[in-house]
DNA sequence: GCGTGTGAATTCCTTCACAGCT
DNA sequence: AGCTGTGAAGGAATTCACACGC
């Protein structure tokens, strides 16, 4: 049972407003690195695409940390935000699969950037077990579970096949670690009390072409 | 004013819907694939992680193509989906940035598979430019343009610094390509006819810290 | 005066529950 | 009898609009 050091962690953030919070705190932090100290939310609104209602809707989930007239301290909110989304502890993040996508992500520097440290990467292959991608050097996926713990890794990024998605994760979840983030397509069953978030890159262009095909074919001219 | 050739591609779905009928495409050809002729809204359900209810109702917005007491026809409901999302024409798409993750979606398997022909990659880099990778060629930016011409793109991917990512963007819809997928991780400023999607990986890891982060460390035993 | 904070109104989405067809 | 199709109910998220405090 760890005590609540900093105020204000408990009440649950609906989901949409989570999302969002990730893109006032980018759009903050930009706007702190061009000097800003203070923003309304109008500001906030227009840098990150959202309605200023809705951003002063979510900034109260947090508690009124706005001054009436004048708007919001941009250094506090950052720390406030980036308290309320967990970022303050470290993450330390698993990827398994170092096919491209994989290899790819483990080179990400957006990642580290932003708190996420890439502790591991492993693979089936062997072939490319024991390579370095990166500042990391491939494990073999056959010791997922003492190489989770011996990294203290708890998120792991499943970027492999479909066909072996469901088994891995599995293992994962029986290592210990809830938080999975999967580019895998497939649906991958999981217990209630794991968090799993899906990327899938074919999804979003079908969504794409849904649109597309929907338009009255604007704008353009085939010269 | 193109003449509607297939029935009933008019009525707008909701966004929700859509996003799923990719979910249940996925699942209807992995029934199929397992030899599946008749599927109820249940099975669907159960194979894509929706409720049965829901299944129905998004399915009821294609029109009602299901038999009461025994379910939907397969084959045929693969095919009224596929045709419900645009993806019976053919989808070309340009990929530009080639740097770790543009590579790796050129490189990904997953896009070919389900109707998106990558046709071209770009880069502004002139180490990278008129290296192969996979089946493609990097052609240089500065061509974009004409690139986008000859290749007959018409959606794009942008995997790009969060820097070049509006400069890239313009550019692209000057040209008259107007479905982008960005996986940049910036806000980007679009006319309102252009259909933008954006993936942000750090987000996602955001979200999920979120998320556990208030979990009551479950099931895990820090040995 | 100005921008936040927030109830009320609205829109959008999901679930319920059952009538209707096979 | 069984499963779809769908109005109606319920819930979630967004927008509105204005009172409040600087």
């Amino acid at each position: 049972m760890p005590p609540p050091e900093l105020a204000a962690k408990v009440r649950a953030l609906p989901a949409a407003a989570v999302a969002r919070l990730t893109l006032y705190l980018r759009a903050l932090n930009a706007l702190l690195a061009e000097g800003a100290e203070r923003v309304s939310s109008e500001e906030l609104a227009e840098a990150s695409g959202v309605s200023s209602s809705n951003v002063r809707k979510d900034l109260s989930y947090l508690g009124s940390y706005g001054t009436r007239g004048v708007g919001y301290e941009a250094q506090f909110l950052s720390r406030r935000i980036t308290a309320a989304l967990g970022l303050t502890q470290e993450w330390r993040v698993a990827i398994v699969g170092a096919g491209n996508l994989g290899r790819a992500l483990a080179r990400y520097a957006g990642f580290e950037s932003r708190g996420f440290d890439v502790v591991a990467l492993l693979d089936q292959d062997q072939l490319v077990i024991g390579h370095e991608v990166g500042w990391l050097r491939v494990s073999d996926v056959a010791q997922l579970e003492s190489v989770l713990e011996r990294s203290k890794a708890n998120m792991v990024v499943l970027a492999l096949p479909a066909e072996a998605a469901q088994d891995i994760c599995d293992r994962v979840i029986a290592a210990g670690v809830h938080s999975i983030l999967s580019f895998a397509p497939v649906l991958l069953q999981v217990p209630e009390y794991v968090n799993l978030r899906k990327v899938d890159m074919a999804t979003e262009l079908q969504i794409l072409a849904y649109h597309a095909q929907r338009l009255p074919e604007t704008g353009s001219e085939s010269a």
